[in-house]
Formats: C-alpha cells, structure tokens, sequence
DNA sequence: TATTATTATCGTAAATTTACGATAAACTAT
DNA sequence: ATAGTTTATCGTAAATTTACGATAATAATA
C-alpha cells in the first residue's frame, strides 16, 4: 500500500511481468482474451453477448487490458471492435516464458 | 464481487490460469519466484533480509504463493524452506505458453 | 433536429488486497 | 524451565478491485 518511504528496488521485468499477470488475475479476462484469440468475437457487444455481466463491468475489465497494453481498440461507430494488441501480447508471451524456463535448476532444492 | 446469483460458466482453464496469474500480479511475489528460480534463497529468513519489507508482509506474500500452488514450504526448525512447487509450476507454465501461442489468426482483427 | 444504437464513464457499495506492528507458535539450546 | 530464533498469524487501516445501475458521449440515421 505505500504508506512508507521505503521503496523496493523492483526490475523493469518483474514490474512488466507482474503487470500482464495483474490483467490475467481475473477469470473474465482471460475469457475475454481468449475470444479474441479465436476471434471468436471483436466488438464490444459481442462479448456482454456471451458474458453474463453488466456492459458497465465487461466496458471496465476492457479498460484493464486495454491499460495493460493487452488489447487494443478501434472506433467503428458507434461499436468499437477490440483486438489483442500484437506487440504487448508477444512481449508477455516472451516474458512469462522466460520465466518458466530459465529455471531447470530451481527443483532441487 | 459476486453479489448477485449470476454465475458465469468459466471453464477449468480459465479459472486456473486465472489464479496463477492473480498469484503472479504482485511484483514482490515474482521477485519471490526468482529468488527460488535461481535458487538464491530457500529459507524465509533469506529472502526477508533481501527483499525490505515487513516479515510479516513477506510471509503473507509467501502464504498467496504457497494457496496458490506455485511454492511448497519444507518445516526446518525453527526455519521454513522454500521451494518451487515443481508440479503446479510445470502446469502453470504449460497453460501460459498454451493460453499464448494458441492463437495465430488472432492478430487479423 | 430527434432518435437509435453502442460504448464509456460516473457514483456506489461491498469485497479483497496490501502493508504494518505486535503477538503467538514451534522448536533449539542453554 | 528459560531464553533465543524463526516464522506464522492477528488486528488494523488504507488502497484497490469488482460489480452494478444510471447517465453521458458519440455518431449514424430517420
């Protein structure tokens, strides 16, 4: 919460890697992505379609991966059609990969 | 929040990768996975003494990472050894790099 | 201009997260 | 038994997240 001065000297990719992790930390997210990755769907409608929740609450969990850099929107009015933003999207992909394999050794402890 | 009876029906996956992620979305507890990754440290202690946050808050850290599978805690008295949970770990990275290179036709949108 | 359709934003309430200090718990060693 | 070491848990306060309905904003169309 920051209620005190001290500050953690955190890499640039544990920030970048917790940051793309925070914007999958919600189910609907990660089924929001998922449609588009399967294309599945683009605008905006098409998902409150399919995803039993207020427009207000898919409308706010966009704005958090648009935010995170995930997705990307493009103004169709009056719809807005919603894809994953390619360049992020390879970065988080390079990022967690990383991740999970840099470490053969981290089991044997 | 969950307020109303709404249920929305994710899937297995979703849910999963969900929860990785959201134990993932917190810079310190990636900071955390590292230190175990390269196996710089394994008792609590080391890392309290790394990383300047209350002992308090990085065992809190360490009990997120521990629920949600990705560390497993080794009673040493009177020390706690941590390690990577090498299962959950490997299934975690099997749906990131699933959830990422799944989709190649999604960046046509 | 008024209407319609689509989406974002505002205001909100409840839940959760995050951080801390203080304390308890568990086990060793004296 | 007592003291010391290490870690977890408790109690807390502040911040953030999540969800909703209501409203505003935007642009096409009648």
């Amino acid at each position: 919460m920051q209620r005190t001065g001290k500050q953690i000297d955190y890499r640039d990719d544990e920030l970048e890697m917790a940051q793309f992790a925070k914007a999958l930390g919600h189910p609907v997210r990660v089924k929001i992505l998922r449609l588009l990755e399967n294309q599945a769907c683009c605008f905006t409608g098409e998902m409150t379609a399919m995803i039993p929740m207020a427009q207000s609450t898919i409308s706010q969990h966009l704005k958090a991966l648009h935010e995170a850099g995930l997705i990307q929107g493009e103004i169709n009015p009056p719809r807005v059609k919603y894809c994953i933003n390619r360049e992020n999207w390879e970065r988080a992909r390079e990022l967690f990969d990383q991740f999970f394999s840099d470490s053969p050794s981290a089991f044997s402890c």
